[in-house]
DNA sequence: AAATAACCGAGACGGTACGTCAAGTCTTGAG
DNA sequence: CTCAAGACTTGACGTACCGTCTCGGTTATTT
């Protein structure tokens, strides 16, 4: 929630020469980029620079340290996708949704996920931004869960559902270490979620 | 896998002064000290030498770098400490399960999460090795759970439980950034827990 | 060389707004004071924007580089203030000019000597410009000692003064490091320069 | 007059690995080669090490500054060269010395003169160390004179001497900035020099 | 009066170098 | 062969200035 200014971008003033809104954009598709192929903890500000062609400077001028830039290159990718409309029966709805945030997580929040650990030591109020930006896609999927299948649930189900499943997803890929594919996202639909969502 | 060859240290060999199992202690000790105060980031080899009066090399001829001295050092810590027998009702053990697991995880495991990240990414071997020591204490309450409540319990429930409550305290506390107290352990077993557990 | 346009400020064109003569004051005292205040490597242009209250660009505008704005500072600063006229006898004269110079290169030139340390090497053409400003003292007191006391001078007696006295000068508060108070005055006057100017 | 051991250089401890000597020459090589090739301002910590195959660090161990390093590397060039032993007369003795601390000055003693005075306003004691080295070749002079004309000298000529010719040598090159070629050594000899020291 | 042209402040920008920190390796002397 | 100490290379850190370049806005002269 917060204004619509947040996300750790210095504020740029009216005086003098205003911000080379292309060196925002160099910045962060280099900082996706690096984050995707070396991880969190391999990238590092020279790298962003070198790949962006942006002066270290340019940089630390919006961004005061790494996990703040990582947060809004991240932030930026991932504009809270839409899970997209599913089928037919509450099955086929938790499915759907499911699925796609088992890919969401898999592929987005990863290195994400490395900032926040990095961050939540140094930097409380950036350890509230990591979250906000990791919960945005949960509770966007409550409310699409309520959306589509108001009638069918439980009272308090959604917010139920928002709880477990990532819970559950993250947990696979970074605890356990085993990606999570098709059996797996049948089996926690059909063992976990749905029994918890039927009979609340 | 799964040899009794603990995790990481390099084999002492035979000729020569023997290593000073001392120097061994001192070392973890340290790194434990260090990983609580700092966090997984900010502990540095240097630090850990200091505060150990062990050298450089001493560390190095032990753990070939920092991922694997912290998993050595957080493993040795938590020895699966079994869970302390709990009452009557089934909800009164998977209760007492749940608390306590909340406190280990909070108390000991966050640091070792950071130390999965960066191994995730360098050492697919070490991340097996830090993934093997979580789950340990997973498998030490399936194992617990099974013992003081086999009767009640469908065939499968303790892996369930094994795979959902873990799931959600970490969730708890790494994502969602709030604290395992008493209020939210009652919410996980009463509305999330014992319906999955007694319904499979 | 040797014209009327002063020390490297870059010509003011015709049209358009004229220049700010304010902003030349400004900017020149600034670099005065921080000249005296921290010295001439120390002097940053920034600092000079900051103090003066003018923007870089006003500066740049004006004089290319540091080297020419000290230099201009200098100039402005020195301007070839005229020895006192002095006493009665050669001795008295020679004193007197003696004393000024002591006194004119300890304060004030110490600074532009930095400054032409680092033009030697960048840009002969600067280095040729300090070295008029350095030796306008020089020249000037070479007229005041002609001046006063020509009729007891042997001929280039005023050229062997300007010669020597600013170079022991020099070389006492530069390399020896010690002050050029009363007593040096003395000596440089008994048993170096009256020597030199009766004999010769 | 200073202990043997003294120059800028960190003490090193006699625990652990010694210093690497080759270090130490490669390291003040680099920095002389550097000041001959484009003077004290333009020398850089990162060109030293780039070109010496040392690494910042390493330089940084020994040397606290630019101007320690550079005031460490002359001092080991400059070894108190002796002035060769001269001809007959007074005269051709004199000669003799102003020519060898003319040539002196001008190779080798410019580069440490910026050093000098940037040190000047940073570092009072360091000052002092560069004043030291600059005068020992001054004293070496001193003695040099007196041993070879000792009973043609009135007292004191000696120190007379090294007193005017270095400081008229030195502004001549810095503040004037003409070359000490073979006329301008006569002149300093005859006409002032050998003036002055016949006198006394 | 309008157009033109230079001025001015503020500050973004690509650079270079700074001085520091930590990682992991290597080299001593002592046990 | 181990250990403590510490030198060493490497690489990144975050900062300070450099000199250049927009911006919006302000005087002046020229049409």
């Amino acid at each position: 929630m917060g204004t619509s200014e947040s996300g750790g971008m210095t504020r740029p003033s009216v005086l003098g020469r205003p911000r080379d809104s292309g060196r925002d954009l160099a910045i962060l598709d280099a900082t996706l980029a690096l984050l995707t192929e070396v991880g969190y903890e391999q990238l590092s500000m020279e790298a962003v620079a070198g790949r962006s062609g942006a002066a270290k400077t340019t940089i630390y001028r919006r961004y005061p340290g790494k996990a703040t830039l990582v947060a809004a290159a991240v932030e930026r990718r991932a504009p809270a996708k839409p899970p997209q409309p599913a089928g037919e029966s509450l099955r086929e709805v938790v499915h759907s949704l499911t699925a796609w945030l088992a890919r969401s997580i898999s592929e987005q929040d990863v290195g994400l996920l490395g900032a926040l650990f990095t961050g939540m030591r140094n930097d409380a109020q950036l350890a509230q931004a990591m979250r906000r930006i990791l919960r945005r896609d949960e509770n966007a999927m409550t409310d699409s869960l309520v959306q589509q299948a108001a009638e069918r649930l439980a009272p308090g189900a959604a917010t139920l559902f928002a709880e477990v499943a990532p819970a559950l997803i993250v947990h696979r890929v970074v605890v356990v270490g085993e990606p999570c594919d098709a059996a797996f996202v049948e089996h926690l639909v059909d063992d976990i979620l749905l029994p918890l969502l039927r009979r609340t």
